[in-house]
DNA sequence: TCTAATACCTACAGCCGTTGTAGGAGCAAG
DNA sequence: CTTGCTCCTACAACGGCTGTAGGTATTAGA
């Protein structure tokens, strides 16, 4: 199978595929007499499971490490429980903020009751720092999940 | 003021600052004799306004749109107001989709009893494209908030 | 006056996870 | 033999910073 045929089976991008050879996510692939990368139902599989795994916002590094550990049979999965676990604090965090912020962002945007910009509620409460109940405390890095995301 | 103590006052960092005012967030600051930038407490505000927007997630580019609408003292808010709403747009439908993330983790999570990697749930979940139900329309785009990320 | 420490300057690389581009080469059909 | 698609490599760009290298300015103390 070529580069191309497994983008469309994976629903990933080209690029995306020769950028995971390129990390070391994915093996090698084989190349044919004219240079061109061949794959076989097992890269499939393999690129299906990172897509999944970005699906649930893993980091690539996450990935990796699911990879190797689910390549390693015999050894307990407990460490898999804990990166899966460690995943779910992350978005049990993510929530909280957003939570946080969406009440910010719904009491500003009803203060405000049109009229002209220098009367702008959302523009004082947005100047306003002393009133800030967003205190940030570094919940909020990317966290990605894209593969359609631009099509989406 | 120097830019030192701006970041101080502001709560972020003397990069940031340079870089606000490279992309043209900040304007240029007059400089001193030494080539030295110095700033007045019109500054600060602005960079205290910028920073508060980042902590409510917004980018950049809203808030240089926040920035001009603000400045037009007497045209009607109504944009300015438009931008919140698509802010919050934006949080809810990122929740939406963190919500979806959590539940499915937890429900992979607890389908996990240990045992040795082969016949973990875990990695049988992520590779089994077939019952993903965290389909993903793209709602997971970075989105920032984070002077004080890393020190968190 | 010299020196050391600090804060400042510019310019550029790096982070993540892609995506897009330029400039070629391979390959099947008409 | 040309068209048109896919493939190749190598590299730049995105957002929003952060960090580094290598230099200059300013200030405090001996």
């Amino acid at each position: 199978m070529l580069i191309g045929q497994l983008a469309r089976l994976s629903g990933g991008k080209v690029q995306t595929i020769r950028y995971y050879e390129q990390i070391g996510l994915l093996p090698h692939a084989h190349r044919s007499s004219g240079n061109q990368r061949l794959y076989t139902s097992d890269h499939l599989e393999r690129v299906l499971f990172i897509r999944h795994c970005r699906e649930f916002g893993f980091s690539l590094e996450q990935i990796r490490e699911l990879l190797q550990l689910g390549g390693e049979q015999e050894r307990s999965c407990a460490q898999i429980d804990q990166i899966a676990r460690q995943r779910l604090e992350e978005v049990k965090h993510k929530i909280q903020r957003l939570e946080c912020l969406k009440s910010e962002l719904e009491r500003i945007i009803s203060s405000c009751h049109g009229g002209p910009t220098y009367a702008c509620r959302i523009i004082q409460s947005l100047s306003d720092h002393a009133q800030c109940l967003v205190a940030d405390h570094g919940a909020m890095e990317s966290s990605a999940a894209g593969w359609s995301e631009k099509g989406g």
